[in-house]
DNA sequence: TATCTATTCAAGATAATTATTGAATAGATA
DNA sequence: TATCTATTCAATAATTATCTTGAATAGATA
């Protein structure tokens, strides 16, 4: 293989990643994904898709081997290929922020509604839910929290929180979660809270996130020894 | 703003950083840019494109916020806008040899001469250089050298190399790097210096994704605390 | 001032990507 | 077997991206 044909097989390699990423329809369907497994007519209706469209772009991305599909009854499942196509969304997303602070700037103006909802990190959290005086509340659909949940967290799907106010501890703070800084569900949820009268607060990141950072580290720890 | 709309601006914005990541032109400029500040010239001959194409896939990349540019003279030099490009390179390309296991395996028949040209893990390397048994020798140009390079390393470019043979130790180990584990003057490297009877290794990763490698584990240091 | 050099810009042809529509398929269920 | 459901495929039109060519610019140098 001449020097040429061996850096346009690589390149090209690499970019059948990129590509699949460059698409704001396909980046939000990953996105979903990495909350884990779905059908097609879900990812549709989740991103106001039509299936067919839905479809074409989920072609796109197990032909750029970032998705794999697999069949149960008559539904056809898709889930990331790897969890390496996670981190690969989040360090994006995190170099958009950096490189375009109104990107930032409006995520923290839209998650807060202007302020109005409190936000704390995921390590105060634990902190908070370890020294009993906080409770996790994943707001996320419940195959969504099957599929990968904090530890401790409990399920309370936002469409069915209203009917479950019972069920929250009156007398400790409540910290929801949803799929990530750009998923407004633990905004929604912490409003609502607050309207009743609890001392509820949203994560600044979701379990796909989480999961990197715990990733991380370890990676780290394995490359010290 | 509607929840569509911010949506719609979030993805748009990551989506910038990965179009401009789609095209192997592009992927093979930042990973040039990722040795350090170039001329559009300069670059423009090390990829075999037109100037003016270069001209405009900078554009594009300055577009993105990835790259940024300065004048020095009459010659405008780029640089990559902030680190974490490379990294995004890096995990891009990691991925990819993960999910297209041939891209792996061509590289390292490439890279290797079909077997001929041992390789060495970066910190296999230090241990030997450490223990006064091996050289490192960088092979890139000077300004890459200069630009940023492994302790203690030689700088040798790779044409100047055979004129420079009497200043290498024949009784050590010779290990060579290059721009990372895709370049191949590394390789050309170790097969001159076989060829004149030293015992000569070359690195699989260039001071681009050794710096990556450090940078991620002094991270985890600071989350650890 | 004239000229040279490095870079950018503009226009055009070609190719690739996207969303839409409607038809086709394959596997359940009745 | 007939029907239904979920998904994919195929064809189209609209948009966007790419490379080439040649002209334009801006700043050095003579």
């Amino acid at each position: 293989m001449e020097a040429r044909d061996f850096k346009n097989f690589a390149y090209g390699h690499f970019t059948k990643i990129s590509k699949a990423l460059a698409s704001p329809r396909r980046f939000e369907l990953l996105d979903y994904l990495s909350q884990g497994p779905k059908t097609v007519e879900r990812l549709a209706s989740e991103t106001h898709m039509s299936v067919a469209n839905t479809s074409q772009h989920l072609q796109a991305l197990r032909e750029a081997r970032l998705v794999v599909s697999s069949k149960v009854k008559n539904h056809h499942y898709y889930e990331l290929a790897d969890q390496e196509v996670a981190e690969l969304l989040h360090i994006t997303k995190r170099l958009a922020e950096r490189r375009f602070p109104d990107v930032a700037d409006v995520r923290v103006m839209e998650t807060t509604d202007g302020g109005s909802v409190p936000v704390m990190s995921t390590s105060q959290a634990m902190a908070e839910v370890e020294a009993g005086r906080a409770v996790l509340i994943d707001v996320r659909a419940q195959d969504e929290y099957d599929s990968r949940h904090l530890s401790s967290a409990l399920s309370i799907p936002l469409d069915k929180l209203e009917e479950r106010l019972a069920e929250l501890p009156a007398t400790k703070k409540l910290i929801t979660y949803c799929r990530g800084s750009y998923c407004l569900y633990a905004s929604d949820a912490v409003r609502l809270l607050r309207s009743r009268g609890f001392d509820a607060y949203r994560l600044d990141e979701g379990p796909a996130d989480f999961a990197i950072s715990r990733e991380r580290a370890s990676d780290e720890q394995e490359d010290a020894r």
